[in-house]
DNA sequence: CGATTGACCGAAG
DNA sequence: CCTTCGGCCAATC
């Protein structure tokens, strides 16, 4: 079934399996998808994950662990506060110890196949 | 169909 | 340390 039929899928995918209270990072998630130094891709997936409610779009932050797509999110505040809500702290629209909080899909997850 | 953009990343100066 | 540029691919204009 729709397999190839949307990358997107393939990003949702992931996102979904984000773990609550964990974060990571679209470069991280276009690596485990193998497109790798396509990164902005996931961000443009992330667009149309609008449309979905499993794809915790705000646990998807870039590589610097800063709320960049905070923007797109309704009201000014809702994606510090989803994570917030999880346990996270915001610091200036960024992720306080990132690192601590980072979830890498090419390391906790299994290779796709 | 050509040009521009987009929630990015990494390297180079 | 900071700024600039290239790349990558898909969607939109």
């Amino acid at each position: 079934m729709k397999d190839s039929q949307g990358f997107f899928e393939r990003v949702y995918e992931v996102v979904r399996k984000v773990p609550y209270g964990r974060v990571t990072s679209y470069g991280a998630i276009a690596r485990y998808l193998g497109t790798g130094r396509s990164a902005r891709m996931v961000g443009w997936a992330m667009n149309n994950a609008h449309a979905l409610e499993d794809v915790p779009a705000h646990r998807v932050l870039n590589r610097n662990g800063v709320l960049t797509g905070k923007h797109h999110f309704p009201g000014s505040r809702l994606m510090e506060q989803l994570l917030e809500s999880e346990g996270i702290r915001i610091r200036d629209d960024q992720v306080v110890e990132f690192k601590r909080h980072f979830w890498d899909p090419s390391v906790e997850l299994p290779p796709p196949g």
